[in-house]
DNA sequence: TGTACATCAGTGAACGCGCGTTCACTGATGTAC
DNA sequence: TGTACATCAGTGAACGCGCGTTCACTGATGTAC
């Protein structure tokens, strides 16, 4: 009975081109990566589907070439494999800081490194962005709250990464919070528009880069005059 | 058999308060406005539930307290309920450009015109506006592109009104769009921070408008520098 | 190095449920004469 | 002004479907001795 069942062969399907070079004996059950294979699959309907509470376990573990029961030997329910995505996201939003963290020395280059940085990453991680797009708004409410903290914790970073900039010395706390929050906002409204019209249209990237500087540099144009300003 | 059905009975409810003077004998069949009813319904399950892909028609149907067939005497089917939320929703947005085109000479008292309108129109129009939050990265494709038409919309006719301003006589088309654009983003961001913690906490709304405005006036602060600082 | 056994990661039948949609129907309302 | 009739806006039974979840099961893998 077990070698006449379809499932296993999708199953081998699925896991070749990541672990070609497992004997066979091994090839049928696999130890350990089923949680990736589901978040991955989980990505990739979200991409081309629909929204996340829109998604059901049948249709992501027939994807996957498992049996609907099979998904709760990896996740309790649809949140916590949400969450996972959550977390799976951020990591790649998290590499912006870290290439704008090693050129932080003129604001003209910061604005620079970091929208290209911000599309090189959109381009490479799509579907995570997408994700966070979506589902910031979403149906879920511990994944779109799960969302909301890592954002705010990110604008966070952001302010304290700015703090160091010598344009900004004389910035107060909440002052720098309102410029992080005026140029994450500007970013993820850039964001939602690659991804919206990114795959048709082969321009827009280009042009929404440069509109994208654009706004960062007109922001920064007020700084100096900021306090005398007011 | 007819006058046993409590189906009626909760539908006399539903019409009470909207036409209390209606006599007896029309009570039961309402001409016309099942429509209405049924649209705001929609809004309230969407602002307390969940996405409007995952509103079912039964549930919508049961909250007016109609039969599941009887949605099909109003529209075709969920889709063109959702566009009809949109263009509702959208008449909401408009009325903050009209009360912008009232004051138009200083730009200082534009931007808190702009701002206290958005605020007071969140406030009053709160479902429409979390409608268009949410189902502008929503799940149904006719919808999320209805809403971002209606967007680029809005945000080219801020840019018209921008071009008059005294202030901005030397700006190019393409500039004033930019600047439009930031604004509208910053714009939307506030909106969906105020629908975010609105409604547990009272400081909210006050803090998120003094935010606005500040980011807003940043903004303004670079325009003179503009040319000079490209 | 072999063996006994626990654990892991799958199977597949079964369940009750809410869903969208069809259909023939019916009573109230509006209107043409 | 009355009456005949079309239309409007509802009813309720019925359907097939995909869903989440339970359950007892089984073979492969890992490990303790």
């Amino acid at each position: 009975m077990w070698s006449f069942s379809p499932a296993p062969i999708t199953l081998v399907h699925m896991t070749d081109p990541a672990v070609p070079e497992l004997p066979p004996s091994r090839r049928l059950l696999r130890r350990g990566n089923t949680a990736r294979t589901l978040i991955e699959a989980a990505f990739k309907l979200l991409d081309r589907n629909k929204s996340f509470d829109a998604l059901s376990q049948r249709e992501l573990t027939r994807e996957v070439g498992i049996v609907p029961t099979a998904f709760y030997r990896h996740f309790p329910g649809m949140e916590a494999l949400g969450l996972a995505l959550v977390e799976d996201s951020f990591r790649a939003l998290r590499e912006i800081l870290d290439d704008m963290r090693k050129d932080v020395r003129s604001t003209d280059s910061l604005i620079s490194t970091m929208v290209k940085s911000l599309v090189r990453n959109v381009r490479e991680h799509r579907q995570r962005f997408r994700f966070i797009a979506a589902e910031r708004h979403g149906g879920n409410a511990g994944v779109r709250e799960a969302i909301r903290r890592e954002l705010r914790l990110f604008q966070s970073e952001l302010a304290t990464d700015l703090a160091r900039l010598p344009y900004l010395k004389d910035w107060s706390t909440p002052d720098l919070h309102m410029l992080a929050s005026l140029m994450v906002n500007a970013m993820v409204a850039i964001v939602e528009e690659i991804l919206d019209r990114g795959r048709s249209d082969k321009n827009a990237e280009r042009e929404l880069t440069e509109l994208a500087e654009k706004q960062l540099r007109l922001i920064v144009l007020g700084v100096p005059h900021w306090r005398s300003g007011r």
